[in-house]
DNA sequence: TGGCTCTCTTGATCTGTATCAAGGCGCTGG
DNA sequence: CCAGCGCCTTGATACAGATCAAGAGAGCCA
């Protein structure tokens, strides 16, 4: 395994590599103060806002992305409520967000991982309609969106492609909506293995084989069932040979079985 | 009661005078062929995209947006996978959102009134996500995707008039996720009781009195819950005098209670 | 090194909603 | 006017997952 000062889980896929050079890893090199970004360096850019945009173009972007000292476990990154002034692009580490409901309890509404784009759900009334808290220690790209909605009014790609990433969002809480409303506890939890897997995979990590950055709690609450629902779907797919789990690192053995539990659903 | 060619419900609420010369029953007057759109006289104009803009953008939003003949009862507006191209306001009547799971079955995503704005899901892979079909005889404004994004790179009140509505759809997802996750049958079908009357009230309808324009089973479906089940809710509510249900007129008796029964939740 | 706390697991029991089954109501078309 | 078909209601029963309860690990700090 190579030396990396990466907290993530790193593999020892053919990707591995490049981890040296990443920025992904910077923060944790330099600190605190805030930086240039550069998107350009950045290994996530083919997967991040920058996608569609050239090199010009991807200037101006840069210029207005700010990038600050990394978020420790549990730290709150923006809460619902409060004023909306940037969205933001994870970097590394791993984010969740989620609602208050009126009786206090919490509703996890999505995971989001190196590359992802989060807070876009408080546009629409200038104050966040959730909050974001750092699953492990994580970096994230703060986007201001007014200097993002002046600069997509200029450049079509940029405006197209934040239109895109607002309705992939849609999209997707849609699918939430269906798994929570027509599947059984083991086909969500299979679905949500199989989204992070894939995830993994779009950042040229291991598809089999992560560490959930999120606890039993999380993935409950997020898939509308109890921890001890989650403990028994794991302990069960354990037993039939699907899954190795260990704590919170999950290795996938049989991923056509992990598939064929989730697809009655996604 | 006023004359009115409206199909839709119109109680005897204060704004009902206006009823006469609205453009929302236009489309039952002349017919079938397409002609020029006029937000300017149109009552849902305050509610509707127009919300933001001058008069002089509102000419240029006009200019774009094709209305075309009603559709019928169950007609399908667009279809899951099929090449996305517009985002359509309804007019009049009223229309649902679903999907269809991989197992053939169906999940109903959202019911869409008058003012109200649907097929954003469609613009991340320029196809739709989900399906389009009207409840009841209906009406819908076309707006052409690709004509709206020019646009708005030019008028910056469109711009974030459109961020903003893409986001109120995530939020209002998130809602329902929420919904879905934490909540009992009582409280889902009183929540959605509710945000139908708060609809109803921003069109300057009663809010507690109307007829649902969706089956049970289409009810069950958004909830995820069975029609059996809606059925029940709706007998008990009954009995306990919170509302007055016959069939699918709905009268709200006890607004308070049903908040109450609604409010452990959203 | 021990003790504390937090998270996870496993078992026993309970319950809300699904499922299965039957019947009623109301519209539609002959 | 009646027959037939959707849609809705109501009742009986079954079951998935919640809840309650008790430990077992794992991480953290003194």
């Amino acid at each position: 395994m190579l030396y990396t000062l990466d907290h993530e889980f790193v593999q020892g896929d053919v990707m591995s590599v490049r981890v040296q050079n990443v920025s992904e890893t910077e923060p944790f090199r330099s600190c605190s103060h805030e930086y240039k970004v550069s998107c350009d360096t950045c290994r996530l850019s083919r997967i991040c806002l920058p996608l569609a945009l050239n090199s010009a173009d991807l200037e101006h972007l840069e210029n207005i992305i700010q990038r600050s000292k990394p978020l420790q476990r549990n730290e709150l990154l923006y809460h619902e409520g409060g004023p909306f002034q940037s969205i933001y692009a994870v970097r590394s580490g791993a984010m969740k967000a989620y609602r208050t409901t009126s009786d206090g309890r919490e509703q996890v509404t999505g995971f989001y991982f190196p590359g992802e784009v989060l807070g876009m759900d408080g546009i629409s009334d200038s104050a966040h309609a959730s909050s974001a808290r750092a699953l492990e220690t994580s970096a994230v790209c703060a986007i201001p969106f007014d200097s993002l909605e002046k600069l997509s009014a200029l450049m079509p790609g940029l405006q197209r492609h934040l239109f895109q990433l607002m309705s992939r969002e849609i999209t997707e809480d849609q699918l939430l909506i269906t798994l929570l409303s027509k599947n059984s506890a083991d086909e969500r939890v299979a679905t949500l293995l199989l989204s992070i897997s894939r995830r993994n995979a779009r950042r040229h990590l291991s598809a089999s084989q992560f560490r959930l950055p999120m606890s039993r709690v999380d993935i409950g609450n997020y898939l509308g069932l109890t921890v001890e629902t989650i403990s028994r779907v794991f302990s069960r797919m354990q037993k039939s040979g699907i899954l190795r789990v260990d704590n919170k690192e999950i290795e996938i053995l049989d991923q056509e079985a992990l598939q064929l539990a989730a697809n009655i659903a996604a």
